[in-house]
DNA sequence: CTCTTTAATGAGAATTATTCTCATTTGCTC
DNA sequence: GAGCAAATGAGAATAATTCTCATTAAAGAG
């Protein structure tokens, strides 16, 4: 069994009184080289490179306990199932309520209102998920660029 | 049919292309009128008190249809499967990753935020989430009271 | 108001995602 | 290395969502 998960994140989960085993392992490591949001499906496939004989159910109970860990954390996008993420750092999405399209920004100035609820709530913030909705330029040109009545194709 | 849906959403449906019908009559109806989010068998089940007929599927599509017309929005919450909210208007959490609490806060000032982006990305943006997450006071007091060694009731 | 067209509907089947069950295995402590 | 509870994987069970298709009815024309 080769990995090369971050010491700390296993000191974690022994410290919670948890087993370190080869499947959540296999499970941490694809979260935590993420680079994209996986779903359970895509998670329990890169899991099984790692360590073959992963099951999804296995699967399915590793991202609850690292959820609850506060290690990773599921994010929804659009009508799209669940995704994992790793806990920390934030998400910026602009998110087109047509078509779909996500646009992903950075700046932000949460974090100073993060703080202010920390005081205010007693919460200890660890990250934030802020998404603007609305409408992209394209699906705005696409309504303007005819009346509703011509447009044959608009419904399905 | 006895309904008080707003002229200006039915124009919206009617100008669209979309036909009037009671069964979206009714789950318009039930998301204006939200006082909580709602899924997708509780909009059935409040939709057929406006429409006894209303079938599940035709509920399914039609908040398909409400999303991509910028009406409705789904929203997660927690591990619980999608609930729609109306798409205008802002929602606020602060999330703990162990217990699922769920407190809303008022204050924001996503909304300049909101501006800037609309200028740089060229989105209409109608709407905003911002959801911080962290671990709540009570579940900060209970990791506090006890070493995870002597707590046998942590791990299932 | 009646007719025609075609989108929309509801029932139920089919599919997909998630959770549960239980016999077996395996980390961890001593 | 032995003992024990936690963890696992296979597959069954359940829940959520989508699809299919025969039927209905909204909208527009005349
Ligand atoms: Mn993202
Ligand atoms: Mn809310
Ligand atoms: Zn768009
Ligand atoms: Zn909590």
């Amino acid at each position: 069994m080769i990995h090369s998960m971050s010491t700390d994140l296993i000191q974690r989960l022994r410290l919670a009184g948890y087993k370190i085993t080869p499947p959540r392992l296999a499970v941490l490591e694809v979260i935590q080289r993420e680079g994209e949001h996986l779903n359970p499906q895509e998670i329990l496939e890169q899991a099984q490179m790692i360590h073959a004989q992963t099951g999804r159910a296995t699967v399915y109970r590793t991202l609850e306990l690292l959820t609850q860990l506060g290690i990773v954390r599921p994010i929804y996008v659009g009508d799209n199932g669940p995704t994992y993420i790793r806990a920390d750092g934030a998400h910026h999405h602009l998110v087109c309520s047509r078509c779909g399209r996500i646009v992903e920004f950075d700046a932000c100035d949460a974090d100073s209102m993060g703080c202010e609820l920390e005081t205010r709530f007693g919460f200890r913030i660890t990250s934030h998920l802020l998404e603007f909705y609305g409408i992209c330029p394209q699906c705005q040109a696409t309504d303007a660029s005819c009346s509703a009545e011509t447009m044959a194709d608009l419904p399905d």
